[in-house]
DNA sequence: ATGACTAATAGCATTAGA
């Protein structure tokens, strides 16, 4: 089984690049993030017409999540966080599809830090990581996947100079990535490949993508029972190359069966 | 210190992204 997550950059300007991505890699399982969509704009029936059913949280010009199964409908687990009632941003959604628990997670960005946007992310992190903690609680198998907006380690960006002001890198916001995986989650992609250099985002801007000056953001952590299965991984980056491509590249792992 | 790119907005300049 085939679980990806992909920031799209506006699902209505990457229609035809989706569907393209998902004729050509058919994951199973689809996380996808920064719809820039309200739920009566997203184009859902071209994405089942391409065969996957979904269930999504949108928002009107930002933010906006999604998760897509392939043959199948996911069965809506919850939209939102808990913790910040008044919180309105579409960041967050879980469904149970193929004996998954499976989160699209839209994390924010936090910039320009210090300030309010930087104190909000580290609140959704201290939120995302509690309701991280309920779900291990379940002793079942859950992908949390989705654009983290933190950098893990200097080795996770080709230049770590040119970002060291930047919210994704931040020691705050490293240290509760950090948390998170000390409480038992797997970083699959590091998992994978714990020496070599792995980008899922290169800036439109300064021809980052021909210097291959990019950053690893997008991640897919794994419980325990996820992690026991895990048997493969990689990024799209070839889809990223394309015209009109998101900014970040599509990012996968492959499950075994159980 | 700035800007470079891109998407969306009842838009033609601004915000947000990362």
């Amino acid at each position: 089984m085939k679980i990806a997550t992909y920031n799209v950059n506006g699902i209505k300007a990457r229609l035809p690049r989706l569907i393209e991505w998902l004729d050509e890699t058919k994951p199973d399982i689809v996380c996808l993030q920064e719809l820039k969509s309200s739920d009566d704009t997203i184009p859902v029936a071209d994405v089942g017409a391409a065969g996957y059913g979904a269930v999504w949280h949108g928002q009107k010009g930002f933010n906006g999540v999604a998760i897509l199964a392939r043959g199948a409908e996911p069965v809506l687990v919850r939209k939102g966080l808990g913790g910040e009632p008044e919180d309105e941003m579409s960041r967050y959604i879980e469904a149970d599809i193929f004996g998954v628990r499976i989160a699209s997670i839209y994390l924010p960005n936090g910039n320009p830090q210090p300030g309010p946007k930087f104190d909000y992310k580290l609140r959704w992190m201290n939120r995302l990581n509690a309701r991280a903690a309920a779900l291990l609680a379940l002793e079942i198998p859950v992908v949390l996947a989705g654009d983290y907006n933190v950098i893990p380690t200097d080795a996770d960006i080709a230049n770590p100079k040119a970002m060291a002001d930047d919210a994704l890198v931040q020691p705050e916001s490293r240290a509760a990535f950090r948390r998170l995986a000390a409480q038992g989650w797997t970083d699959a992609l590091n998992a994978r490949f714990p020496n070599a250099p792995l980008w899922t985002y290169w800036d439109y801007q300064a021809g980052a993508l021909q210097r291959d000056a990019g950053f690893r953001i997008d991640h897919l952590m794994l419980s325990p029972e996820a992690a026991d299965r895990l048997a493969g991984a990689g990024v799209d980056k070839d889809h990223r190359m394309r015209e009109k491509a998101s900014d970040h590249a599509a990012t996968w792992i492959i499950l075994a069966d159980s």
